[in-house]
RNA sequence: GGGGUGAUACCAGAGUGGCCAAAUGGGGCAGACUGUAAAUCUGCUGGCGUAAGCCUUCGGUGGUUCGAAUCCAUCUCGCCCCA
């Protein structure tokens, strides 16, 4: 693309439905120069999941609309945890939990920005490079000296708390502070000027600014997008089996497909909006014809097809597709089974038993709980549950019996196809 | 420091000596219907057992009692009010 044919970000934004509040001046700001800004990532597990994607996102629209984005690991943060939208303290992490998790984080990020493109490379920075030196006398000095406690007790994230019956910690009161300067170190060693995030950290950020604006007259600025959350009011990002991880290892990539491909009508013309790249004509062209022939679920399998590619590979996503296909057409038989290749097999959630202990089982109850370590049924109660109410099907054939005989085929003469439920596929393994 | 009040299953929240594995609602899961959608309807939702039934659970510990989530003592933690 070439360089000088800036798109403008807040178009962008809003198009996209991304953007919820801008400050004022920041949109100047951007038109007339190429801008740092940055987004700040919680370090609480050593995966980002999808509920990090939009974040993510608005830093990869930021770059390619010719400004600089900044990742802000929260090393520091991290240890203290931001009562924002949380009705609970947040347990606090160990110093090498952090590191490591820290290091993980990095190399997904690297996934989708670029950190080699000249003045608009990506950055990653951590606030505990100067949050460990920091000593509590020096922060309450020259930071706690400008907070105001008024402004700090007016905050949403710290009213709503004080509601609760669990109150508020000072360790979280503080954390407003924390993060407001990490925006003025930002602003002050790196030329930082604009903080985004969710809309829930529109306090937080604010603090940052108001910190800059105090501490030394300077201007910064912000930009929050808003919360997704679906159509039912159900928090985005999370499922039954837990959150989505951008790490295969942790959702794989089959299932990653999966869950963006089972997508509302609804939501799907949001998500797609936020979560893919193309253009809004070929965005406008697939929303109508979505919604002429939604059972086509065209836009459902357009967005599931390019972030699983971004974030695993074409060849994961390929053969997620081809899992899909195959699993999921009614007419699938037993027979197609056996000539379903091996990493199409391989590409679910494994369970493996030894042959030992599988020929020497009772009943696919037992398979189905307790042999297996309990990942497809935690308990033997369950499983029989769900057997008997038709939920159970190996190999593709409903099992209704609780007590049936493990006499099945195993398919390439060692796996098991479990379908629990109408989508949830495992993969048992029988090897030693 | 003083006084009050609370801690129940995933969450919210009843229960205040036996009928309590614990009401109700939400959530979740499954079935039917569909398009791997939404809405709706039905069932399930501590563990073990084919079942009768047994075992573990109502913040921790110890007690009273034939019997405790329920009573007493003590500890821990939360919230509120006064100083």
């Amino acid at each position: 693309m070439g360089k000088k044919m800036k798109i403008n970000f807040i178009e962008e934004l809003k198009w996209r439905g991304m953007l919820h509040d801008v400050m004022p001046g920041t949109e100047e700001l951007l038109d007339k120069e190429t801008v740092k800004g940055y987004i700040g990532f919680d370090p609480t597990s050593d995966s980002l999941g999808v509920g990090n994607l939009v974040q993510i996102m608005t830093l990869l629209h930021f770059q390619r609309c010719g400004h600089k984005p900044v990742a802000l690991l929260g090393g520091a943060t991290g240890m203290v945890g931001d009562p924002s939208g949380k009705s609970q303290e947040r347990n606090l992490l160990s110093e090498d939990v952090l590191q490591h998790n820290l290091s993980c984080i990095k190399k997904q990020l690297e996934k989708f920005l670029d950190f080699s493109s000249g003045s608009t490379s990506a950055e990653l920075v951590n606030n505990y490079d100067w949050f460990k030196n920091f000593s509590f006398l020096d922060f309450i000095r020259d930071v706690g000296k400008y907070a105001r406690i008024s402004s700090m007790l007016a905050k949403d994230s710290v009213k709503n708390r004080m509601n609760t019956e669990e109150g508020m910690s000072f360790t979280e009161f503080t954390y407003q502070l924390v993060q407001g300067y990490d925006f003025y170190y930002l602003w002050k060693h790196h030329g930082v000027k604009l903080q985004m995030g969710g809309s829930d950290q529109w306090g937080n950020i604010v603090a940052g600014t108001e910190l800059i604006h105090k501490k030394e007259g300077g201007q910064a600025y912000a930009l929050t997008t808003p919360l997704i959350k679906k159509a039912d009011g159900e928090k985005f990002g999370k499922t039954a089996s837990g959150n989505i991880w951008l790490d295969p290892a942790k959702t794989s990539p089959y299932r990653f497909y999966q869950f963006w491909l089972n997508a509302s009508d609804e939501d799907v013309v949001n998500y797609i909006r936020i979560f893919s790249l193309k253009g809004k004509d070929e965005l406008q062209q697939l929303e109508s014809q979505h919604s002429q022939h939604p059972e086509e679920r065209l836009l459902q399998k357009e967005l599931a097809k390019e972030i699983t590619t971004r974030v695993h590979s074409s060849l994961d996503c390929e053969t997620a597709i081809r899992s899909s296909q195959i699993l999921f057409d009614k007419k699938s038989t037993p027979e197609q089974l056996r000539e379903l290749p091996e990493d199409v097999l391989t590409s679910l959630d494994v369970v493996s038993i030894k042959t030992n202990d599988y020929n020497s089982l009772n009943s696919v109850t037992d398979l189905l709980s307790v042999a297996t370590g309990g990942v497809i049924f935690p308990s033997k109660s369950e499983a029989k549950k769900m057997i008997q109410q038709g939920g159970v099907s190996i190999n593709k054939l409903k099992i209704t019996a609780p007590d049936h005989k493990v006499n099945f085929e195993l398919l390439k003469n060692k796996y098991l196809l479990v379908q629990k439920g109408k989508k949830n596929y495992y993969l048992i393994k029988v090897d030693d």
